[in-house]
DNA sequence: TGGACGCATCAAAAATGCTTGAACCAATAG
DNA sequence: CTATTGGTTCAAGCATTTTTGATGCGTCCA
């Protein structure tokens, strides 16, 4: 019997349980717009997988994405770091 | 280059990314100690299950465990979930 | 219009993690 | 002692992720 709220909170724990997507998404928490370019020196892994890594953090909403010319811009969504605090596990949740 | 904080922050995020893994925790986020047996239907899962997924959070540091006679009982960590907030992405991280 | 650049996608291999069944240890009860 | 209860450990199987190499797609520049 799975609640949908840990379903959710261990996807979203899950995403930045990884030491790449937990750079890429710590860079990103400044704020700033940033071009994947940018991002490969701080993922340190190959291009193809860092697009993996991005998709992941994506997939999960905690990035956000726009075209600028030939680059491509992520973004850390606005609630990103007020949704994984919520996310882990805390006292008296109601049941 | 992995640096030893990210270790840890992945380290600890992984302990708490599984379904099973985040009940027990928030379970025992009460502060209240707990036999496994109390814990049984909290994780719905085999026994031997149960004792994999807490061993995980023992070794991560988040649990601590007390025989008492016949039983084991589990207590959260007084700095679990502090640990756990301050392993989650932030802006500004020194590097 | 051809080529280069930035990035994404795909399928298959490798690694990791979860689950299961059986055997095992410690402590109490009979 | 022997049996039972509460938990743990082990080895093997299964599933999910991560990584790799190749290919494709959109954009810009010459």
């Amino acid at each position: 019997m799975l609640e949908p709220i840990e379903v959710e909170a261990a996807g979203l724990l899950t995403a930045v349980a990884d030491p790449v997507r937990w750079r890429l998404l710590t860079h990103l928490a400044t704020g700033e717009a940033t071009c994947v370019c940018n991002l490969q020196p701080i993922a340190a892994v190959a291009p193809n997988l860092l697009s993996y890594h991005l998709k992941v953090l994506r997939e999960a909403g905690l990035v956000t994405t726009r075209r600028r010319g030939r680059w491509v811009d992520y973004t850390i969504a606005p609630d990103a770091l007020d949704r994984l605090h919520a996310a882990l596990p805390a006292a008296s949740r109601p049941r």
